[in-house]
Order: C-alpha cells, then sequence, then structure tokens
DNA sequence: TATTTTTATGCAATCGATTGCATTTTTGTT
DNA sequence: AACAAAAATGCAATCGATTGCATAAAAATA
C-alpha cells in the first residue's frame, strides 16, 4: 500500500499554464495576483483537492505549528488536565502538541527537551521535575530563543514566563479554615521543598498559623513523598512518638488519603477527632465515602493560560520584544467532609 | 530575541572544502567516503554542535518521525495511560508522540484525522468516539496508506489493526466471580452497544449467566452513560420498579460506585446483601473505605503494545506487505472488598 | 609506464512553498 | 497613437538534506 501522490502547487501551474509563484500567491491571497486568476487557482485548487504541504513551509517559514509539552508523566491527572488545556487553546489555532515525559529525572527533562528543539518546536510548555536543580537544560531553551512556558512547577529563571498557582494563598486558605472549624493542633505534612510548591504551601500554612497566634510545632511537621504509604507511614511516626494533634493538612492528596487510614485504624474519628484537608483536588477525593476537603487547582484552565501566554508570547518576538510574564490563578478550597468538627 | 542560526552541512562543507553531498554521506556512514573525511567531517560536525534538520529531513524522505494519537479526551486515565505506553515505547525509537481529542464527537474526530494527514504523521493511533457510526473518515486515513491502529473502542475495518481488551472475558469472569461466591440474581449496568467494548461486557455476562443456568432477566439489564450520577438514577429506577436482585456488575466503575451509595441509601450492605463488580480499575476503586472489585485492563500495556504494532507495521509497509494484525489483551480481575458475600 | 579497476568526490536535481527582482501585460493619460 | 504608470506574472534562489549520475583521484593490474 503506498501512499498517494500529493496534489502541489506545480499541478496547479501546470493545469492552468501559469507559475507556480503565481499559484502561491493566488493562494495566499496576494494583491499581485488579479481576481481572475485568483479565482481560478482557488476553483482548480478545490478541484484537485490540493492541500498545502505543512513540512514546505516549515522548512521555508522556521514555524512548524508544533508545540511541546514535557511533564513528569502524563497520566497524572493534573499534568493530564493541564494538558488538555493546552490542547483545547492551541488547536483552534491550528497548532499541535506533541508531549515527553521526564518520569521526575532531570537527565530525561533535558534529552527530551534537546529532541523538541531538533524537532523545530515552536513553543515549549513544561513542568519541570523533582530531581530538577540545575537548570543549564532550561536555560539553553531560551537561549535559542524558544518561547518556554512554565506551569505549576517553575525554576526562577529569568526571560522564561510561567503560570501557577498560590501554593502559598492555598495552604494558607486551607489551614485558616481549619483553624476557624475549631481545630488548634494541625500537623502538616508537605513534600520535598526542593519543588517551590511544597516551600510554598509550607509558608502558607505557617503564616496562617502565625496569623492565629498559634505556635509553630516543628515536631507536627514532616516532609514526604506523595503516595498513600507514605501518608500512613507519616502518622505511624507521630503516633509512635505520641505527638497529640486535632488536625492534618498534608499538600498531597494521596497523603492525606493514606494519613486518613492510618487514623483510623487507630481509632481516630475523621472529621469529629481529627480533621483533615489534602491538596489537588484529585478525583478520587470526591468518591470517597467522606468527601475529602481539598484545595483545588483548576489544572484544565491553567493549561489554557499557558496557552494563551505562548500566544502572546509569540506575537511578542514577532515584534521583538522580550516579555516575561508570570501568571498565578488562585486555588479554590473545596470544602467536604472531612474538615468540619461537628461532624457534616 | 531571534533564533540563533543553525549549523548545517553547508557550513560543515565550507569549512573543510568539499561538497555538502560528501559531508552528507559522511554523516550518513556511506561507504563511499574515505575513512580520512568521514573522520574529519564527524570532527567538524562535534565542533560546529551540528544537529540534523528535521524537517529538511522529514520534507525530503517523507517521514516526520512523528504520530499522532486521537482518544476522547486526554485528561480521562484510562487514555492518558495508553498513551504513555505508546510514548515510552516510541521515544525510544525517535518518535513524538501528536495528541488529539475528538471530545466524543465524530466531526471533531474526523477533523483531527485530516489535520494530522496533513501534517505528515508516520502513523495514528485511534480510539473511536462515542459517536462514530459512519467510517468514512477512518478509511480515508487507511486509504491514504498510513499505518493505523485502533485501541480499545475499534472498529470493524478491513485492513486497519488493532489492540484491544477482552472485554468478553472480562465480563465474563466478573460474572462468574459473583456467582460463584454465592450470588444469584445479578444486575448489569452496561453502556451504550454503539460502542464494541459494552456490547461485548454485555455477551460476556450473558454468556456467563446461561453457563451456570441462570436465566437472563431483562429487568435487570439497564444501558446508561458512564458517570457517578447515571449509576445512581440507575439503582433509583430499578428501586422504583421494585426489581431484587443481589449483585450488580456494570460495564463502569463510576456506575457502580453511584450504584453503590444509592444502595447503601436504600439499607443495602455491600457486599453482604449485594455483591458489586465495575469495570476499568479506575484510581479511586483502591482508595474507596471499601475498596471496589473490578475488572482491569492494563491501559499502559496496550499503549505498549499498539506502538509496537505500529513499528511492525512500518517495517511490513517497506515490504510491501500488508497486514491486519488484532492483539486481544486479557483482562485481570481485581478481586477487592465489594464482591465476596461473607464480608472481608 | 600505460591501462584498467576501484574508490572518492562533486554536480545538480529533488522534496514544495515562498519571495525579491525582473519582465511582461494591462490600464490610464495626454 | 504614444508613452507613462500600474498591475500581473515569471524566473530563480532559498530553506537543508539526500542521491543518481558523472568525473576525478587513487590503487591495482598488465
Amino acid at each position: 500500500m503506498r501512499q498517494k501522490e500529493k496534489v502541489t502547487i506545480y499541478d496547479i501551474s501546470k493545469k492552468l499554464n501559469i507559475s507556480a509563484a503565481t499559484v502561491s500567491r493566488a493562494l495566499n491571497d496576494s494583491n499581485r495576483v488579479s481576481l481572475k486568476t485568483k479565482e481560478l487557482v482557488l476553483k482548480t485548487a478545490k478541484a484537485l483537492n490540493y492541500q498545502q504541504n505543512a513540512l514546505a513551509l516549515a522548512l521555508k517559514s522556521g514555524r512548524t505549528f508544533n508545540v511541546g509539552v514535557v511533564v513528569p508523566y502524563i497520566n497524572h491527572t493534573f499534568f493530564a488536565s493541564v494538558i488538555r488545556g493546552i490542547e483545547e487553546e492551541l488547536e483552534p489555532k491550528g497548532y499541535h502538541v506533541i508531549i515527553c515525559q521526564s518520569h521526575e529525572d532531570v537527565n530525561n527533562e533535558a534529552k527530551q527537551l534537546k529532541t523538541l528543539l531538533n524537532t523545530h518546536i515552536d513553543g515549549i510548555f513544561i513542568s519541570v521535575s523533582k530531581t530538577t536543580e540545575d537548570v543549564k537544560h532550561i536555560e539553553e531553551v531560551r537561549d535559542e530563543g524558544i518561547p518556554l512556558i512554565f506551569f505549576d512547577r517553575k525554576k526562577d529563571i529569568s526571560g522564561v514566563s510561567s503560570v501557577t498557582i498560590n501554593d502559598y494563598e492555598g495552604a494558607y486558605n486551607a489551614t485558616t479554615h481549619l483553624i476557624e472549624q475549631g481545630y488548634k493542633k494541625i500537623a502538616h505534612i508537605g513534600g520535598d521543598h526542593k519543588l517551590q510548591i511544597y516551600k510554598h504551601r509550607y509558608d502558607g500554612y505557617v503564616a496562617a498559623l502565625n496569623d492565629h497566634n498559634i505556635a509553630i510545632d516543628e515536631n507536627l511537621i514532616m516532609q514526604v513523598s506523595s503516595t498513600v504509604e507514605a501518608g500512613i507511614e507519616a502518622v505511624k511516626l507521630l503516633m509512635k512518638r505520641k505527638i497529640a494533634f486535632d488536625a492534618l493538612f498534608s499538600a498531597s492528596d494521596y497523603v492525606a488519603l493514606g494519613g486518613m487510614r492510618e487514623l483510623r485504624a487507630h481509632g481516630f474519628k475523621i472529621p469529629e477527632d481529627i480533621g483533615v484537608v489534602g491538596f489537588s483536588n484529585e478525583p478520587f477525593t470526591k468518591y470517597l465515602e467522606r468527601p475529602l476537603t481539598t484545595v483545588g487547582q483548576t489544572p484544565v484552565l491553567m493549561g489554557q493560560i499557558a496557552a494563551q501566554v505562548f500566544l502572546e508570547q509569540i506575537s511578542d518576538v514577532k515584534k521583538n520584544v522580550q516579555v516575561e510574564k508570570k501568571v498565578v490563578l488562585s486555588p479554590e478550597l473545596y470544602t467536604r467532609d472531612t474538615s468540619s468538627k461537628k461532624g457534616s
């Protein structure tokens, strides 16, 4: 099965006995072609089912109408949803979205960026891996002049735009909510501060306690990975150390879930004895028998806005203006069953 | 910020005072170039940081090393996981994955295929939308000679390969499991038979009942959409009609979840009074307080195998052999809490 | 050394579309 | 009718890499 041979502007030019240049101009609605030939060309183009060869155009113009997205894993709900947002925003403009996974490994991330550059992408969206500390590979992309946009997990690099959520605010609101519900000793199981998001969530938690004159107790604060098992272990450790607390603010829904399991195993009732708030609004949180209160991140919107920032950026590049836009979205607290002291 | 100008084979050829043709041959390790110049070229290429221009190559060769994937929504766990499998299998071979969404709309699907063809993709993976009945747009892709692979949701089109799971077997095993646990009147809330997967699940359910000499009761069988709400409504309807049953096999985890909620609202205990089995092994199923028994589909594996079928196919195309490969994966029943009559 | 064979290299076309510059055709003016 | 101005079209190079065919250089043979 061989491929059908495609119709080119030369086929049209031969058929009409005019030059390919004129055909090209006619198709691009140039004012240097008479109306008569323009119509003729358009008609024959339609008749022959002419399709512009995107590759030839890309080679000539340098624009491929492809963008790359680099995420740790594409099947994590959050990232998949951001990608959905990007795709839906860019698709109507004729762009295609190429996806790459870093597997949370900085070397992979660098490799993906390199091959993306070689594919002559028009822009790159990236959420950095957990292991990304050195950012040379990212600066290289910037220095190539390719529009680059961070989303959610960013690094502070000059000349690179970003779309993130206000993790600080999300954590602050979540913690404040717990305080307002009457909880007094609030533990925080967070994530590795190498990722800004976890640092900011920690900061928000601390600020909320400070603002309500609650002393920070280092014994109540931990950093673990974002898994159910880690949540179980973390609570086990707190129990073993006999550290009392009446609420748990976790930087991860998975950790919150694990934590709740372990707490229940120890006979605590949620939310009566211990209130729990998670982070991310993972789909499972609302399907639990006692739906989990959590901080929602509007990932689809994040993707859409990242795409908009990209579109702005490429129009600015044309004007030879360099921009560095930082968009910070507000998170939303989904108040559900696990955080109202009186039960629901 | 203008883009860095790229190094081409002409830059190398000028530097070495040889022709670009020789440079090209040297880089491709042709045996028509002397070892001396080969080494020289390779050295200068490295020194100048030469990167082959993928676009020029694609224009010349007709191969882009891009493949397209069309799914209803990329942020549905199942599809995202299949895409992950495809990406991980093809990435080492130098391919990039372009994603497209049909939004469960056949017109969108057709449009996406058309723009993918125009992007000169090397192959297309597709899981059809719910509204896809007419398959002309898919046949067109096949007729263009582009390798095409269905995954999960397929249509019967000659000359198109597919990778699916054995929905019949999955349903048969799930139903048999319920029977073996002692449940006798098993309801089936399935999906629209326009999608083969739902028809096959229905068939498997029926076959299991037949094989165990249980009469089929049409009153216990429904077709609804795959949502929690639909599950609630379906059970409500059964209750209203006072139709007794002691087990529920749902073709969707979401429907199973909604069904369980409604059943509990009516005072039924799960699994003691009513056993429940879902389908898909959605992530939330294992996080429920009573984890849901469900049929797992190994989506990542499905993606990997689809990618392998694609790779085989393009090597066969070279040999001018036409193949139509149908791979059917076996599902796995995850036996959890909701289906053991004695409780767990 | 002369001639054939082998090996290495170059020329120029090709993949399609675009575009600056030159040329031809048409239109308008006197 | 003659000429200037304007409009329409064509030529050929360009974007990089590849490749069939021709030629040049080196090696092998007589």
